[in-house]
DNA sequence: AAAAAAC
């Protein structure tokens, strides 16, 4: 269905038309009629298939332009997503002349109190900062007649329902309701239930939850080895733009760390980040001045970012439901995506539950071997230099380089690079934190099982600081090896120069 | 179990 056909105001479509947009995804043709005839949507459909337009254009035709109050509320479970769907509408409402105003925690309030002054008919914010505005007067949801519950699984989560609750508490109860979500599971339906007046569901029915453009790829690896496998992965895939995804703020440190130390163009997002921080390393990610962005899960939902050409799940998600989020960060707007799931074989039951609810089989990968990425890493060492001779930035060393392209064959020009900066990317300890080790495990049951469980109470404790000991010693003995050949794993061909 | 979200 084209827009055009969706009964919408001529100031929404010129500004779909100039996002260039002409048709209608499928949420977008089913639950727009409805948003617009008033009764409670929820609305059900894969990632990246325009949820915000969906209830962003019947809102934004619905709001009346020359009442000051605010009358349409979108609520959102992370800030980053709060104030992308505050630039989106803004874009879709300029020519209605609508004000959207984004409030959300780890920014000036005082700030935002003003920006609140001036009337906006939308505002779009996180649960947290909405009842500080809420206890503060300084937000008015008595003329709201729409609720926008985005992300909703995510958001009605723990936690959250008391908060938003607590904010449904001050808008009239007459207001009309909108759920979106890209999973719909039972604790959603109940609170649905509670939340909504008689809702029509709009559940886009796909064969597959992850879109089909995204290959999906797992590696079987041992954990002290990802790192340099996920880094040849990178020379030899040279992504546009990829994301990275660490399962907790101290790793994802480590792995920013890690890759800024070999020289990939790398950052960090994390909770525990400034929210400056967080705005700017997200900044410079969309607009392609950073490659790899390097994240927990605040990453995971909602995001709209176009060019991710790649996600990587470094530490792979033990909740199913994220993995769908994180990889549907890629392949979006009708391009194609790769994501590549790094697995041990302790993990392989966490597998198996991804696989069960996304009905992929994901294909193994193998690592490339050293060879490979250098190849890799030498095209993309070409493929800068002709984009500097191009831009005029190496003019003056054009004959130059060119002989040396001309001269060199990929690995040799490779190594006397690395000669030349004395930079040998794996001679470079990177230090991350290893997983904790999972309880129960082999030797430990083995000798248990004789003794028996009556001990449990006991012994437990000991068994586990045994077990942890155990840890670290493995790990220091494999962080010396990674200054010499390492067993099992083939060592740079250029390391060993000395 | 971690992460997210208010100061």
């Amino acid at each position: 269905m084209k827009f055009s056909e969706l009964n919408l105001d001529s100031s929404l479509l010129q500004a779909v038309t100039e996002a260039g947009f002409t048709e209608a995804t499928p949420i977008q043709s089913e639950t727009i009629p409805l948003v617009l005839s008033g009764v409670d949507v929820i609305g059900q459909a894969q990632t990246g298939t325009g949820k915000t337009a969906s209830f962003g254009l019947p809102v934004l035709q619905t709001v009346n332009v020359d009442n000051p109050n605010v009358q349409a509320l979108v609520i959102s479970p992370t800030r980053e997503l709060a104030v992308q769907t505050q630039e989106e509408l803004h874009r879709l409402g300029k020519y209605r002349h609508v004000k959207v105003q984004a409030v959300y925690g780890g920014s000036d309030i005082r700030r935002q109190i003003k920006q609140l002054r001036n009337h906006p008919q939308i505002v779009v914010g996180t649960p947290g900062r909405l009842l500080d505005h809420i206890k503060r007067h300084t937000l008015k949801l008595e003329h709201v007649q729409k609720v926008v519950l985005d992300e909703a699984d995510e958001m009605l989560d723990m936690g959250f329902v008391e908060d938003i609750e607590n904010i449904l508490k001050t808008v009239p109860s007459t207001h009309q309701t909108l759920l979106y979500s890209a999973t719909m599971p039972k604790p959603i339906m109940r609170i649905a239930e509670k939340f909504m007046q008689e809702p029509k569901v709009v559940q886009i029915k796909s064969k597959e939850l992850t879109a089909d453009k995204i290959e999906q790829y797992m590696v079987r690896s041992k954990e002290f080895e990802k790192f340099n496998l996920m880094t040849r992965l990178f020379d030899v895939q040279q992504p546009e733009l990829a994301l990275v995804f660490g399962r907790t703020k101290r790793r994802v440190d480590e792995l920013t760390r890690g890759l800024k130390a070999r020289g990939y163009n790398a950052e960090g997002i994390h909770g525990d980040l400034s929210q400056q921080k967080r705005m700017s390393v997200l900044r410079q990610f969309k607009a392609g001045k950073l490659t790899y962005l390097v994240a927990t899960d605040v990453a995971a939902r909602g995001l709209d970012i176009s060019g991710v050409s790649h996600v990587y799940n470094y530490d792979i998600p033990q909740d199913p439901d994220s993995y769908v989020h994180r990889i549907g960060r890629t392949g979006r707007a009708g391009r194609s995506g790769i994501s590549v799931t790094f697995v041990s074989p302790n993990e392989m039951s966490y597998l198996r539950s991804i696989e069960q609810l996304t009905h992929v089989r994901m294909l193994p990968l193998k690592p490339p071997t050293d060879a490979q990425a250098l190849v890799g890493q030498v095209g993309a060492a070409k493929a800068e230099i002709a984009k500097g001779l191009q831009s005029g930035k190496l003019a003056k060393f054009e004959t130059a380089a060119a002989d040396l392209l001309e001269e060199y064959d990929a690995a040799t020009l490779v190594e006397l690079l690395l000669q030349s900066y004395s930079k040998d990317p794996e001679s470079i300890p990177v230090k991350i934190t290893p997983e904790r080790p999972l309880p129960n495990r082999n030797s430990r049951d083995r000798n248990s099982k004789s003794r028996g469980r009556r001990y449990n109470g006991h012994g437990g404790g000991n068994r586990d600081r045994r077990s942890n000991n155990n840890y670290r010693r493995n790990r220091s003995n494999s962080s010396h090896s990674s200054r010499g050949p390492r067993s099992g794993s083939q060592g740079f061909k250029i390391r060993h120069k000395d």
